[in-house]
DNA sequence: ATAGACCTTCCAACGATGGGAAGGTCAATG
DNA sequence: CATTGACCTTCCCATCGTTGGAAGGTCTAT
């Protein structure tokens, strides 16, 4: 098959496919007589699983390392649940970080009348206003 | 003061500086003789005013509107909020997005003995195994 | 033959930041 | 006065993952 059809079957853009062929996350295909790269089930299935593990939140770099323990019949699995483990972790301090800032704002807003006068804590905030006590 | 002192007092740094007078979020101070950017504790105030939006996630794009309805003595609080309560929605998706993650990561360690047999259900996830029932 | 839907490579952009080179300036010291 | 080291200037490049487009070749159907 050719790149629009693997890619519509992985999900993967057909440029991104080109991407990772060029940064050698997967192996150059076979080619036609037209230079138009063939693709098989095996690709597709490699693809998909790239597709899923940046879909899980992890980086190209880290998806090769899961790729080449999944091609690594002898790997221990340990290995993998320690990536995944990490990535956990990486994972829940961005969202403490994304949720501190909700806090943050959130309280902001509530404070902020939100009327037309030109009195805002939320500016008044941002422009290193001392906070106010007691909501 | 220089983009150096400017920079320890507003936390950003003197690259950052010199990055948002280029893309026009501040304006270009004032140069000594010698070509030197001069800033003065108004500039700083605004440094700050940027660091603090970007620390709670704005984008710079965004920093730029709220800083001119900061300046806008005129403008709504309502508008300011409105970009406010926004940015919550999209930080809370990102959150729920992060979350979800986690949760498929977190179920798949789980499920992963974690010794050092080759077989690994976080591996088989990402190739798309069909999940099993029962954890 | 021609249209239009594919494919190819190459180059650039995004957003925000950091790194570094090559060179000018300032302050303090010997 | 000269040197040193810390600062400043502009300029270009890299990151990360992805998308867009241009210019051109190929395939299929009418």
């Amino acid at each position: 098959m050719n790149i629009g059809e693997a890619a519509e079957q992985s999900g993967v853009s057909a440029k991104m496919i080109r991407y990772y062929e060029q940064i050698g996350l997967v192996s150059a295909p076979r080619r036609t007589d037209s230079n138009y790269r063939v693709y098989g089930d095996d690709e597709v299935h490699v693809l998909r699983f790239i597709k899923r593990a940046r879909t899980l939140g992890f980086s190209v770099e880290e998806t090769g390392t899961l790729l080449a323990l999944w091609r690594d019949k002898t790997r221990a699995s340990a290995e993998v649940r320690d990536i995944a483990s990490t990535h956990i972790e990486a994972l829940e301090t961005k969202i403490a970080e994304l949720q501190g800032m909700v806090k943050t704002l959130s309280h902001l807003v509530h404070c902020c009348h939100g009327d037309n006068r030109p009195d805002c804590p939320i500016l008044d905030d941002l422009a290193g206003a001392p906070a106010r006590k007691g909501h």
